[in-house]
DNA sequence: TGTTGCAATGTTATAACATAACATATATTA
DNA sequence: TAATATATGTTATGTTATAACATTGCAACA
């Protein structure tokens, strides 16, 4: 069992997390949605676009195209399920939607794991500067790319 | 004449500076590296692989590839002439190279001007969250869309 | 003065990532 | 039940990027 894998509890958990978020906004989180979310948080590293087709696939045995994919995520992302690491062409799953606007990612480039990061101080940073070029945030990538600690002791 | 085109003592200086930088540190910046850079500097705003290529068929009037440009690019950004805008696939000239490791970039949606700023605080403190997590960074992309003062009084 | 080695470029093909456009289905409700 | 809205299916294609191998040009040096 890898390191990285969820537990089911804890899948589960940020499933219905999700799903509570969509009941109480009105949000319809379809099958596909939730099978495309799941997926994401399963693997537990950054994931892509066709690596989730292909899933879809194996699960279902039916023919899937592109645009569903691309679909679920757009809802995903647009509801801060969801988060696209730009860097690498990428998404992972988001562990406390809704909580914040702005996060930032740290990568590993040899193990591929990822980190999760809010910092406020830093957001504050982010924004006086914006402020003082009097520029309007609409939305920040921040994606740190390096080694984590067990690699970079490897 | 539009306020972002660079006047030609401006870009002149650019191209002279990186061949400087690339005499003194014996790297080959051939004729299709120049070109190259000069179409990423003349036009003062983020611009696509694909557009360079356009360029440089219309400049030459010759057959042009894909790996030409790329190559070419990836020139120029390992030696830090030239930054890759993740967030929207596109390239901008770098002008101060040399002068920093990192920096980041605000990017206006509407106009597609940008700015390239440098903020040791704003770098400090991406560092040490970087260090608190014993994170070895090998580069970061910051890059904040939004809107400029300009655009978002229109 | 070859010829060897290397860096850069040319060329073909294809991989990887993403969306347009239109058809169909499903659910709600006027 | 017709109208509307939302979601999904499907085909095709657009966009971004690289693999793989051939060729060129030039410098080192035997």
């Amino acid at each position: 069992m890898n390191k990285n894998s969820k537990s089911a509890s804890e899948l589960k958990a940020s499933i219905s997390r999700v799903d509570e978020i969509c009941k109480s906004n009105n949000l319809g989180f379809t099958d596909i949605r939730k099978q495309v979310f799941e997926i994401i948080v399963k693997k537990n590293k950054p994931i892509k676009a066709y690596e989730i087709l292909d899933e879809i696939r194996n699960i279902s045995g039916k023919p899937s195209h592109p645009p569903t994919v691309y679909r679920a995520i757009d809802f995903l992302i647009e509801n801060g399920f969801v988060h696209k690491l730009n860097s690498i062409n990428s998404f992972v799953g988001c562990f406390h939607p809704k909580a914040h606007e702005e996060c930032y990612f740290l990568i590993c480039k040899k193990c591929n794991l990822y980190q999760e990061c809010c910092d406020d101080s830093l957001k504050d940073r982010i924004s006086k500067t914006a402020e003082h070029k009097n520029f309007l945030i609409s939305n920040t990538t921040l994606e740190i790319e390096g080694h984590c600690l067990d690699c970079s002791q490897k």
